[in-house]
DNA sequence: TCCAAAGATTTTTTT
DNA sequence: AATCTTTGGA
């Protein structure tokens, strides 16, 4: 089946059919550049170019690899499944599993995520008696991915490290390279960095990959550090026959190592290369990609190219003042009820904000006006520790070398095993250089600890044993090691709306277990593993197996939230910018649209920060397919505190005709509002309309009304905000609200809570601000644990600061 | 060893 | 403001 060259344009159509050589695809936003790679494969296939399993496809998620299959098997078919396409970590992961033993590991090695290796680092730091309070853990931890993703050594960092920090970093990196060889784990830097060590020192494997792979993609290139380089580099030697697709414009990742180099030297890298421009974008409309391309220009880092549509020029881009981020969620969510109205169904609509933490007041907000959604991000599904501890015996049944699992979950549940106990088998376990695990097998029969706590040790020691034995179906091994572990049972016994939450979850766990299983079939396996003709020395590709506990956890271990979000149900997505990137709506609105939020605080101060700020701003406004709305609060809780915060540089950006204002930040809405006694529904209420270019509307107290937003901005670099007129704002901060902090100055009671000197009793009903109306379960000196409706949920607050009011 | 209270920390983005 | 972590006491 050939496939249809003529749907593309002259440029696309120039990226398919040129196979041979290096070819760089400069992929303007919504220029069809996943079509292209996936034609580019199909017309490989068609020609007889190349087997399937010749083909290395990388993407940078999951989610667009299992896309590109998709796509792919609606183009190829069968053929689809030989072939290589995954992210770079898995890439990495399959081909460390062939050769581990190579660099010393084994091939059922664990992968540490940051949490785990959070423990790891505090561990060590103790040990080298470094004081986390001089030396945090997460600059540390900073430091070494840095490293590690250049591709420096432990030697190598040592040598260059000459700070007190660096000095101290270079120690902990020695160390942790130590330890995490003793546990046969790799942290998600080293599956890079060791596959490409590998590659680099034993020239039998990288052969091996370099003569098989004949056709080599990569995805997201803007996004490639330089590990990710130079294991490219290293594939792609044999044939030299590379594809690469980027936009630098979109390149978002530079503090997770992604080198911007590495897109704009290609040509350099590879004289030859011949070079596509994708610039006609087929996803937006006129104003859309007008505002993009405006916002954009302001960068000075990148390659000049202009975006173009046949599309006509849609709405122009709306633009909401508020009050503050309770009115800020409130108006979305007003104004997506609308667009449902009008037919746009809540699938096409999605909220991106800055940072995670804003997602609460969103959430709450189309909550209460009862607008489904589904959140991306944030508290991952298998980072709840319920489902960590659950992993961390899978984990340990395939590794039993795992230090940081078995000394997570020796005691969970609770079998009395305390932290003496479990120091000194760490402690016997390190003199000896043997695992934990072994020790504590070895602790079984130590005179020195008491009886009772021994035996609970051999109960651990056994429960992991008896699932190594654990044969057959998937899901009942791992039912059997839950249940061996006494999870489940322990959690019931609590008897708590907690623990009956926690069961829940993991029951759903099992949930993904059966999702797994059914997503990886063993024949699949079998068939993906042809080897490749003539040459016997070539690894079959390795292919998840659906029966492997080892796989499962793999599979879990490199999954990411943005996997796992499905298209069941009708739901308005909430996510960061981030995650938003290579999604499209065709509603978009972006919270949070102020100075210190987006662009972020952290980024103001370093010119090439504020640039890749901006990159993310377009990122955000290209998602849009029809409408887009930006919104910003003229003050807003950070950190339990009042900030108010000048409208973002990029809404200024954008052309003046290319956008309407709404809305009116200030007076007089917040605290009457119906949010605040939880009724149903909101009213989508407009604020007074706004003058054009003026930011937060009416100042008439400070004499600012009108004042463009030039004016404001250079008012507001002197340090003081346009102040909010007349209005008393719910805490009664909002008159005189200077930028920055507020609250300094303030009278000290104008935000207590009616809370403070009423009394509370059990059975009383009261209503949170943030979590809705709730029963008081127990009281507990200034404690008060409250039952909520809404989330089913207890929580503890303290009843002279949560801001609730007892109703009834 | 367990529990409660005080103290620290969070909030940039994530494979 | 709420949660996580550490500390001190029983």
């Amino acid at each position: 089946m050939p496939i249809d060259i003529d749907t593309l344009n002259g440029p696309q159509r120039e990226a398919v059919v040129t196979t041979e050589g290096p070819l760089l695809v400069l992929a303007g936003a919504g220029s069809g550049k996943t079509r292209v790679l996936t034609y580019r494969i199909a017309n490989i296939l068609d020609r007889d170019l190349a087997a399937p399993w010749e083909i290395l496809a990388i993407t940078f998620t999951n989610k667009a690899a299992a896309e590109m299959r998709e796509r792919l098997g609606q183009l190829v078919g069968g053929r689809a499944r030989g072939m290589w396409v995954s992210t770079f970590h898995s890439m990495c992961v399959r081909i460390l599993r062939a050769d581990a033993e190579r660099i010393g590991f084994t091939k059922n090695f664990t992968i540490y995520d940051t949490d785990d290796m959070k423990r790891l680092y505090k561990d060590i730091m103790a040990e080298l008696d470094i004081d986390p309070k001089r030396f945090p853990v997460n600059q540390l931890m900073n430091r070494i991915s840095q490293a590690k993703n250049d591709l420096m050594v432990p030697a190598d960092f040592e040598s260059a490290a000459t700070d007190p920090v660096g000095r101290q970093a270079a120690r902990v990196y020695t160390r942790l390279q130590e330890r995490l060889r003793a546990a046969n784990a790799f942290d998600f830097d080293d599956l890079l960095l060791y596959a490409y060590l590998l590659l680099k020192q034993h020239e039998d494997v990288r052969r091996a990959y370099q003569g098989r792979f004949r056709y080599i993609m990569v995805d997201e290139y803007q996004d490639t550090n330089r590990a990710q380089y130079a294991i490219t580099q290293l594939l792609a030697a044999g044939h030299r026959n590379i594809m690469v697709v980027g936009d630098d414009d979109q390149s978002i990742y530079s503090w997770r190592g992604a080198d911007l180099r590495n897109i704009l030297e290609f040509e350099s890298d590879y004289p030859e290369a011949r070079v596509v421009k994708l610039e006609q974008n087929y996803r937006s409309v006129g104003n859309i990609l007008a505002a993009a391309n405006a916002v954009i220009a302001n960068n000075r880092q990148r390659k000049e190219k202009r975006l173009f549509t046949a599309a006509g020029d849609g709405d122009k881009i709306s633009v909401y003042l508020a009050s503050d981020e309770r009115d800020e969620g409130r108006w979305i969510a007003g104004e997506i009820e609308k667009r449902r109205g009008e037919g746009v169904s809540y699938n096409n609509m999605a909220v991106f904000y800055r940072t995670n933490a804003q997602s609460r007041m969103l959430e709450d907000m189309l909550l209460r006006a009862g607008v489904p959604y589904r959140i991306v991000g944030g508290t991952r599904f298998f980072d709840r520790a319920e489902i960590r501890d659950v992993m961390a015996y899978l984990t340990l049944v395939v590794n039993p070398a795992d230090d940081i699992a078995a000394k997570r979950v020796i005691n969970v549940p609770k079998r009395g095993i305390g932290k003496a106990t479990i120091e000194r088998i760490d402690q016997f376990g390190r003199e000896l250089n043997m695992p934990f695990l072994t020790a504590a097998e070895l602790a079984i029969v130590d005179e020195d600890i008491r009886p009772a706590t021994r035996r609970a040790v051999g109960e651990f020691v056994q429960v992991l044993k008896n699932g190594a034995s654990y044969e057959g179906d998937l899901r009942k091994v791992i039912e059997r090691i839950i249940d061996d572990a006494g999870l489940i049972e322990a959690l019931q016994n609590e008897g708590t709306d907690e623990a009956r939450g926690r069961v829940e979850n993991i029951q759903e766990f099992l949930g993904v277990v059966d999702e797994f299983m059914e997503t990886h079939d063993v024949e699949d396996a079998d068939f993906a593993a042809p080897t490749v003709a003539g040459d016997p020395t070539v690894e079959p590709v390795r292919v998840l197996r659906g029966d492997s506990l080892a796989d499962f956890i793999e599979w879990v271990r490199l999954r990411t939230d943005l996997d796992t979000v499905t298209e069941d149900g009708q739901a308005v997505t909430l996510m960061t910018v981030h995650s938003s990137k290579g999604l499209e709506f065709d509603c978009v609105w972006v919270a949070g649209m102020e100075e210190t939020l987006f662009p972020h605080s952290n980024s103001t101060m370093d010119a090439a920060a504020v640039e890749e700020e901006r990159r993310l701003a377009y990122v955000a406004i290209t998602r849009a397919r029809k409408k887009l709305y930006l919104t910003c609060a003229q003050q807003r809780q950070i950190f339990g505190q009042t900030h108010a915060n000048p409208v973002s540089r990029f809404i200024g950006e954008i052309p003046s005709e290319l956008r309407q204002t709404t809305g009116l930040g200030s007076a007089g809405f917040a605290g009457t509002g119906w949010e605040k006694r939880g009724s149903r529904r909101g009213i989508a209420g407009s604020g007074t309309e706004a003058g054009e270019g003026r930011v937060f509307g009416r100042s008439s107290a400070s004499g600012s009304q009108g004042r463009s937003f030039a004016e404001y901005r250079a008012a507001t670099g002197s340090g003081r905000a346009a102040a909010s007129a007349g209005g008393r704002s719910r805490s009664g901060v909002g008159a005189g609200a200077g930028a920055g902090r507020v609250g300094a100055g303030v009278n000290p009671n104008a935000g207590k809570k009616a809370a403070a000197r009423a009394t509370f009793a059990a059975g009383d009903t009261v209503d949170h601000k943030t979590f809705g109306r709730g029963t008081v379960v127990k009281v507990d000196g200034d404690t008060l644990h409250i039952k909520f409706a809404k989330t089913g949920q207890t929580k503890k607050l303290l009843k002279d600061y949560a801001p609730i009011v007892k109703i009834g």
